[in-house]
RNA sequence: GGGCGGCUAGCUCAGUCGGUUAGAGCGUCGCAUUCACAUUGCGAAGGUCACAAGUUCGAGUCUUGUGCCGCCCACCA
């Protein structure tokens, strides 16, 4: 018998055992079909991976997803499915390039602007290439059973052609459409973000009461003041009853007079301030909704760059940072200013994606149209018939509501109509340079929408490119080759299982949803799962800034993938946040070795090679032992279906080291010392059927440390490799 | 302002949607041990399940309220 080491060594054992699981090429559900493994009619299971951002490195939530993915999928392998885990990484457009962009300045001092949109896009192609080189790296690292050959991009040719097939039919539909509305604009990175990117911040300031005519009116911004010439009053306010909707009067403000108009509109918040405001529809959400009811006029106060236009007078040309104390020095000397109320707490809106402070302003994008009815042709979803009218809205909402997808927990779905009542219309165009330009072409006043350019001289592309999420709202089916109905869609879609973290649950799920409702007329997954976020052992979130990150790559090199996997399952019920420690993942790492030396008491006491199939006379206690294991690969089956990771991992766990390891192997022992014919043989017997079958079981959640034992097992069933073994069925 | 979640042993969390003396891991304390593993074994201490009321034969589990803690959303300018 081969020499078995006394300790089991991660480091020598897992590089190797991936690259015999890569080579066997069963991660390809096609090779499992060629080879018997799975039949050709077999139920499928696919998932496809939340791609990871080019935009660094892989962290501990990856690390998180990958156990859980793996683990399901490895089960459903095992059980004999058409199992299919699909590859990709994500070009995250704008934080990829907004990254390119920060490196690019720190290093060489220059602008994407100074490049050129060309050469720009070379830098953050070779960027994205590097960092989609490390992430696959670490997603091998971690023992991912990936589909290599099907890998994607979200950027590659034909997610580009499934984009632009989308942005087509939504087009021609009418539920992408051009419109100049209020957006979210951020003048350091010059483009639009959609609402989910904006990110608020608290922020102590001061909010001013200014006089306007006969009224005082409240604001935390006066540097945006200088048009406002609508005064809008709650209808129900007795105050100021004596004013009429419509009424106009002169009033002294900021640079002269101007003549003002009453407003009475419902959206004042008659307890707050003075229950008079005047408003911006240029620079505010609220305010732009009002002059939209209204028909008010609209006038632009700040430039793209975040300077004051020429309506600011001598204020014109002036940043608004540096602004708003002039000003307001100004109308104290004009004695404009009732009072000042110093400490006030606003919310200031940031984009999340690396940028700057928003400034919303009225611009020309292209918009998702979330109520506008239309008819779904082809639909797989009960609650909304085929040739049926409705709208995005309310096919995610329906979707959800009768139960065509589960999400777990199921909390989540409270959370998600939620956000589908206070949905607008999505803002899909951005003025940066990475990511899938708008397939749209102009020439003088015509527009063209297609796949493909226009025929003919002279047509001009749309600049802008798509937010991100509108590609990966397609994800599910562009992998698997959409537009084009092809056999993997046919076979893998809808996918089993989105397995995510619940922060992407609105950006990125519900996109999901709506894509594939409206372009499938069916869902794009069965279940939801959503995991927690990764925290230190204090609950902090992981920084940079803090010092507390753990990197999934040191633990695999310090502790083994198989002691990070576990770390990562056990104790994490989905939905719930992890708290992780290193002292965590080193205590699975002795179980690793926990589960090396049980097999290797076992290897040590095995003469010859055993054939499992033919069960020796067993004493009662032993068929006890044996009706107790069957117990636990039922439990261990039905929770993984369930998907009760943490309980299934819990269970093995405890099953091994402290049934199997504490107490039969211990009784086991004066058996192998005496060495009496018979009983040696039932018992060795006894122990290789119980080690195997919990091989088996832990297989999903220790694939490298089980898999390297099973190659070492000395029985007669043994096939090729464990990870395509049968599950244990009993 | 609206919504969601958490509060169970010193710490981290289970408790599979009501059922016998409430569990695990880590930690603590005591004992053992060159026999697969010190990355060990055996044993022990430790909880009025946040609080209050209710439903029930029976509540950590269901209902209502209260208190902290956390998260998400929102058009108080």
């Amino acid at each position: 018998m081969k020499e078995i080491a006394k300790a089991y060594n991660s480091k020598e054992t897992e590089d190797r055992i991936y690259k015999m699981w890569e080579e066997s090429g069963f991660f390809n559900p096609d090779v499992c079909v060629k080879k018997g493994i799975a039949k050709p009619n077999a139920e499928s299971y696919s998932i496809v991976l939340p791609p990871p951002n080019v935009t660094g490195t892989l962290h501990m939530g990856h690390a998180a997803m990958l156990a859980i993915e793996d683990i399901l999928i490895r089960a459903a392998r095992m059980q004999g499915k058409k199992t299919l885990w699909i590859p990709g990484t994500d070009h995250a457009a704008i934080a990829t390039q907004a990254k390119v962009e920060s490196d690019l300045y720190k290093k060489e001092k220059k602008t994407r602007r100074d490049l050129g949109r060309e050469e720009f896009l070379k830098l953050v192609e070779a960027f994205a290439k590097e960092s989609h080189d490390t992430i696959i790296h670490q997603l091998r690292k971690m023992g991912s059973s990936l589909d290599w050959t099907r890998e994607a991009f979200t950027l590659d040719d034909k997610r580009n052609m499934a984009v632009r097939t989308a942005f087509k039919r939504m087009h021609d539909d009418g539920l992408i459409y051009r419109g100049a509305r209020i957006v979210n604009w951020d003048p350091k990175m010059q483009t639009t973000v959609s609402d989910d990117e904006i990110e608020w911040i608290e922020e102590q300031g001061k909010f001013y009461y200014l006089k306007y005519g006969p009224f005082v009116i409240g604001t935390s911004r006066p540097e945006t003041k200088f048009g406002d010439k609508y005064v809008v009053l709650h209808p129900d306010d007795n105050r100021y009853k004596q004013y009429k909707h419509g009424q106009q009067l002169q009033v002294e403000w900021i640079n002269g007079p101007i003549t003002a108009t009453v407003i009475k509109d419902t959206a004042v918040d008659m307890e707050f301030g003075t229950g008079a405001m005047t408003i911006t529809p240029w620079h505010d959400a609220t305010d732009f909704d009002i002059a939209q009811r209204h028909r008010l006029d609209k006038q632009q106060i700040i430039d793209f760059q975040g300077k004051l236009l020429p309506i600011a007078g001598e204020f014109a040309g002036l940043h608004i940072s540096k602004a708003r104390q002039l000003i307001v020095e100004k109308l104290q000397n004009k004695g404009l200013v009732d009072h000042i109320d110093e400490k006030y707490t606003h919310r200031l809106a940031t984009n999340s994606r690396g940028g700057g402070i928003i400034e919303p302003q009225i611009k020309e994008q292209w918009f998702v149209a979330v109520n506008k009815p239309f008819t779904l042709k082809e639909s797989h979803i009960p609650a909304i018939p085929s040739e049926s009218e409705t709208t995005l809205k309310e096919l995610i909402r329906k979707t959800v509501e009768s139960k065509q997808i589960a999400i777990l927990p199921e909390r989540f779905e409270k959370t998600y109509y939620h956000w589908i009542d206070n949905l607008r219309d999505w803002c899909i165009s951005r003025q940066i340079w990475y990511g899938h330009r708008v397939p749209v072409w102009y020439r003088d006043k015509e527009t063209y929408a297609g796949v493909q350019a226009p025929e003919g001289e002279k047509w001009e592309q749309d600049p802008d490119t798509l937010d991100t999420w509108f590609s990966s709202g397609l994800w599910t089916f562009s992998t698997l080759g959409w537009p084009e109905q092809t056999q993997d869609l046919k076979t893998y879609h809808p996918t089993t299982v989105l397995e995510t973290g619940y922060d992407i649950l609105f950006f990125w799920v519900a996109r999901m949803i709506l894509m594939a409702g409206y372009h499938t007329g069916n869902v794009p997954f069965r279940n939801v799962y959503l995991h927690g976020l990764v925290r230190d052992d204090q609950g902090r979130k992981m920084s940079k800034s803090l010092g507390n990150i753990i990197n999934p790559l040191d633990m695999i090199e310090k502790y083994g993938a198989d002691a990070t996997r576990l770390s990562l399952i056990i104790g994490a019920a989905p939905g719930n946040d992890i708290k992780l420690s290193e002292d965590k993942v080193r205590g699975y790492k002795y179980f690793t070795n926990k589960i090396w030396n049980v097999s290797r008491f076992i290897l040590l006491n095995t003469e010859g090679e055993v054939d499992l199939a033919k069960k020796p006379q067993l004493t009662p206690k032993q068929e006890q032992l044996l009706e107790e294991l069957k117990k636990l690969s039922q439990e261990t089956t039905q929770d993984i279906a369930n998907f009760r990771l943490y309980l299934a991992g819990e269970k093995l766990y405890h099953y091994f080291w402290h049934r199997f390891a504490d107490v039969i192997i211990e009784e086991s022992k004066p058996a192998f010392r005496q060495s009496t014919g018979e009983e040696k043989i039932s018992t060795q017997w006894l122990l290789l059927a119980i080690l195997t079958t919990l091989l088996k079981l832990l297989h999903p959640f220790t694939p490298f440390v089980t898999e390297e034992i099973y190659q070492h097992l000395p029985i007669l069933q043994r096939k090729q490799l464990l990870m395509v073994e049968q599950w244990p069925i009993l």
